[in-house]
DNA sequence: CTGTTAGCGCATTCAA
DNA sequence: TTGAATGCGCTAACAG
């Protein structure tokens, strides 16, 4: 019996009545036991709800172990995750370093994992994408040495690679007005993502609270649309709308099309990403790097790989306007 | 020394001149160091190049352990992955159960995975996706008495979620001809990704060699424009075009809107998978039950993971047309 | 502050 | 065909 009650394999020997190597030898389905003692190892495995223990066979069986990183991030974007895993991956295998990848839908999942992850020392390298941690957990990173990166987002003592989100929603600004745009409406996303709410204060601090603000709760095309709405029923004159995030601006496209409101002719409109397929829609857009976050993260994983205490500089990568069809010409 | 030549914790204290329990007191941040100790420590780790075995500590440390599944598949395509993990991940994370996932590009990659995985007996559960395995494979896992589902794909002697490829063509092809398509067209896929082979198979074994059939090689705008383009040089009077997956199927809209073909008026097109934002293009396409995929596998998982011998049935999701404006109303 | 010692749960000889 | 004994590489008492 282990401290927290699990069997062991002495349980299911002494069970079975038999050694504890016989046990070894069903389990890893040696031919060279008799179909009888087979069968009551079966079932005292079966009573008791054994499974062996992952750390003891691997020890046990003296094979050599590859580094592995254990990436942390949201799924909830496909497009995000799979533009900065995919140039990850294949390096990673390349380098001979394993790579596990974990959804965090809320903070409340990242500590839990995070949690685990530090307690079970399940990696040699860890990834955070999309999020940042407090003094507290920086400090245990530190003191585990455990080399960490952060992706997307900023976390000071640590490298990271990111963007400027708020000098994203500057350009926005800057080149809806630089094409005639005088009343000019935002479409924000949940404040609890931090590349959002950098977004929205990137705003302010360029247009103070003369734009006005529609949220949207999530980052579909009906909320674009609904904001939009929203928008306009608070100025009908509206004649640029910049957006958090690609998606809600299709909806807003589509929105300003049933109201007979040409695009770009009565309104402009800006997303933030560009996202697979919105060149189809012709949609301009500030572009986001996202290979580049992945390229830098295979960079610094494989350097920190061989050298763990390397000081790895952090990156800032740049944005930019992506001119299309929904904005007039120059 | 390990049998493989890495140092122990052996050769680190030999090298700093220290007991064990200090090199694993400054491993593992503990306070009660004196600093030229831990420094010596700190240089010997460096020399020698060593890191901690992961499953000797995790042993050591006398933790639980939580059940683990295993996920491969090709994060090739994002929409894919994406809705199949989301429902899995909080399901599992709430069952208690660790979720995984490792990219599988190719085959080559596959294999060398599932060795690993198997040698390190890495997880309790396995999850395949878009792919499939040889007989001794099959005879190795059911040896070791791992419990595996497939997605996405049959495999003959597993529980597996699926739907019917071929039919999904029969299902494009019956609908063209009802809308009034005399001269169809055809883009395909890469032959090496089952689900294409098969919808391919589908098409033939409905209508034989009566539809030209042109490649995308990959499943984008661009290739869908090009397969157009071949279509229209072997048959000027094409009327209809189904495709192998959405995402060239924008491409054939694209090209033929660039041709002054009218959609659906001149050409219609059904595309495959509903992907997100097809309802925005407003293509008419073959519905696949992704997310059911994942809400199957995550039922499978948690039944095996209480009984692991469980005989879980295998699932054929039904697939359908939706109808949007790409073709002619009934 | 540091070293010695005793396991962690299993795979694997080696005898029987 | 089976069982007893040994050790995998590390952590955590327990002494010193």
């Amino acid at each position: 019996m282990t401290a927290d009650g699990r069997a062991t394999i002495y349980d299911i020997a002494r069970h079975a009545k038999v050694g504890i190597a016989t046990v070894s030898r069903v389990l890893n389905g040696s031919s060279r036991v008799a179909e009888p003692t087979r069968l009551a190892v079966r079932r005292a495995v079966e009573e008791l709800g054994w499974r062996p223990s992952r750390a003891a066979r691997r020890l046990a069986a003296r094979g050599a172990e590859r580094p592995r990183l254990v990436a942390l991030m949201p799924l909830f974007s496909a497009t995000f995750y799979h533009a900065v895993t995919s140039p990850l991956a294949g390096g990673l295998a390349a380098a001979g370093i394993d790579l596990a990848i974990y959804d965090v839908p809320d903070r409340e999942t990242k500590n839990r994992l995070l949690d685990r992850v530090l307690s079970e020392r399940a990696c040699e390298m860890l990834m955070l994408c999309s999020m940042r941690i407090g003094e507290d957990r920086a400090e245990q990173l530190r003191s585990l040495s455990l080399p960490t990166i952060f992706v997307d987002y900023e976390q000071p003592g640590f490298p990271s690679v990111s963007v400027d989100n708020r000098a994203g929603s500057e350009m926005q600004y800057r080149y809806l007005r630089s094409r005639g745009c005088r009343r000019i409406g935002y479409v924000g996303g949940p404040s609890d993502a931090h590349a959002y709410r950098d977004r929205l204060e990137g705003l302010r601090a360029i247009a103070g609270d003369e734009v006005p603000v529609e949220i949207a709760q999530a980052m579909t095309v009906g909320e674009g649309r609904a904001a939009l709405a929203r928008l306009l029923a608070r100025d009908k004159r509206l004649d640029g709308v910049m957006c958090v995030n690609d998606i809600p601006a299709i909806g807003v496209m589509e929105e300003a099309r049933l109201r007979r409101r040409r695009v770009p002719q009565d309104l402009q409109v800006v997303g933030f990403d560009d996202q697979p397929l919105m060149d189809v829609f012709g949609l301009s857009t500030v572009r986001q790097p996202l290979a580049q976050f992945g390229d830098w993260a295979l960079q610094a994983i494989r350097r920190l790989a061989v050298e763990p205490g390397a000081a790895i500089a952090s990156a800032r990568l740049d944005l930019d306007i992506v001119e299309r069809g929904t904005t007039k010409p120059a």
